[in-house]
Order: C-alpha cells, then structure tokens, then sequence
DNA sequence: CGATTATGATTAA
DNA sequence: TAATCCTAATCGC
C-alpha cells in the first residue's frame, strides 16, 4: 500500500480523528511500550507527511516518526476493535488506529526530523516543491531514470507502482539515463508525479488508467484495470496490445512496453 | 499448512 | 548484489 499518495492521506486522516482531544497509546505488541507511555493522554499538535514519512508532533521534542517500508499498515479500527497482538502502536482518539510491521516508529526530537527530511528530494504533494529541484538531483546522473525515480533524495513519494506507471504515461524507456531526459519530459514527469499523487490522495488508492484505455464504462473501474504495466507482465498493452516485459532493475522489478516507450 | 510475495530501505559483503 | 527487518494475504500441495 504504501507510497506518498497513503502516508499524505493517513496524515490527513489522523490528524481529523486525533487532534480533536487527547490521544490514548498503547502498544498491544510490547515493542513500542516506552514510547506510547510517554504519548499517551498528550495533545496531537501537528501531523504531517514528506515523502513515505509520517511525522505526529506531540512537543518539539516528542515527534512520532513512521515509516511503514514495505509491509507496513496504519489503519483505522472502531474504537471497540480488539487490538491482535502484532499491533506496534494503538492510537484513540475519536477512531482507534493499528499500526503494524512499520520499518520505522520511533520518538524523536525536532532535530532529527529536520535530518530526515532535509535527506529527502521534493515531495509533489507539498507545496513549494520545485520540478526544477527534481531536474536538478537528475543532472549528471547516468544511472536508468527508472532507477532514479525510486531514490527518495531525488523525488520524495515514488514507489515502483508509480515509477513504472509514470513511464508509460510519458512513453519513456526505464533504462534511459537519468541525464539524457529533455527538459520537456522531466517537466512532463513532475507533471503527471503531483496530478497522479493527488489523485492517488482523493482516492486513497493508485489509478492511472484513463477512462479511455480502462476498456471498462467510465466510473466503473475493475481492481485489476486500474493500472498499464505494474505487474502485468506478458498481459496486453492496454494502448497497443504488446505483450508487456519485466525487467529487474537494481533488484527491484519494473514493467514496461517495449512498444509504447521505445525498445 | 508451508512457501511465496509485497506499493521499502538499510546494512553487510 | 544479498541478507535482513517486519506482517498478512495468497497460492500450491
């Protein structure tokens, strides 16, 4: 689940449930006891997303940073949900939410944030994010633009679905070097990177198909037409028919159509 | 019921 | 590049 578009969404969502009062932590698992403790019955002053990272600000020297990594899961409960023991953190406020198998949940202080962050490329879904901060981390760079895209210090909040989608909708080649993009397509990529997250926000969910390629009627999306090539290998094209290729790209898979973004 | 896989990222080798 | 961390859904037997 978890790319920009879910982490900016569940800082939104968090902060509507959570800062309403004071916020009840525990954690069910154990392995976050400590850190709950001291949270607990503290005021949410802030919630808020860069990237895949999540930032609840209870003092300046008491944020909860979460970063939920591949398999992690933040997810809103009625308040009556019994917790299962695999849950790291509970939070009440108006909903309950688990979180579980988070890479990274943590208290730390302003400083640390600011280290975080300051690591990070621009993020399209915050406001004053440059494409010319974007073009500027891919001068230079030989390395696949496919690659690129994943490097969290050169654009914040790509994960492979969008990375691989992004490039089909732009008709780019995953293995063009980074450096070789025209000023035209690394606008283009910013482009569609903020309208696409965006979406992905609203819905809560990534959908890139338009309804002209979805070959379903339009506002009746099947799960499995949301998206071109993510996954799809050996499926149709949904704009020429070609069989779609997978290719392994510094260990992670990446989809694409050799007819629709060049050989 | 065990193996596999996953929209991630870091560390070790 | 490979191993590692963390969880849960899915798939094959």
């Amino acid at each position: 689940m978890p790319e920009g578009h879910t982490i900016h969404r569940l800082s939104k969502d968090l902060r509507t449930d959570l800062v309403t009062g004071l916020v009840t932590a525990s954690s069910p698992q154990g392995r976050f006891e400590h850190g709950a403790s001291v949270i607990n019955q503290k005021s949410l002053l802030k919630s808020e997303a860069f990237g895949k990272h999540l930032f609840l600000t209870f003092s300046e020297e008491t944020i909860l940073h979460i970063h939920l990594g591949l398999i992690g899961k933040f997810r809103p409960q009625a308040l009556e949900t019994e917790p299962s023991d695999t849950v790291r953190l509970r939070l009440e406020g108006t909903r309950a939410w688990h979180l579980t198998g988070p890479q990274t949940c943590a208290l730390i202080p302003r400083e640390e944030l600011l280290r975080v962050t300051d690591d990070l490329g621009p993020d399209p879904l915050r406001r004053g994010s440059k494409w010319e901060d974007f073009a500027a981390g891919l001068a230079n760079r030989k390395t696949p633009i496919a690659i690129s895209l994943l490097d969290q210090s050169v654009i914040a909040g790509i994960g492979n679905v969008y990375r691989a989608e992004f490039l089909f909708l732009l008709g780019i080649h995953p293995e063009r070097p980074s450096s070789d993009l025209t000023q035209s397509e690394l606008k283009d990529l910013w482009a569609v990177s903020v309208s696409q997250l965006r979406q992905g926000v609203r819905l809560n969910r990534i959908v890139t198909v338009s309804n002209a390629d979805s070959g379903a009627t339009p506002g009746r999306l099947k799960p499995g037409d949301a998206l071109y090539v993510y996954k799809r290998e050996g499926q149709p094209c949904r704009r020429c028919a070609s069989s779609i290729k997978i290719t392994k790209l510094a260990g992670r898979s990446c989809w694409w159509c050799e007819t629709c973004q060049g050989q």
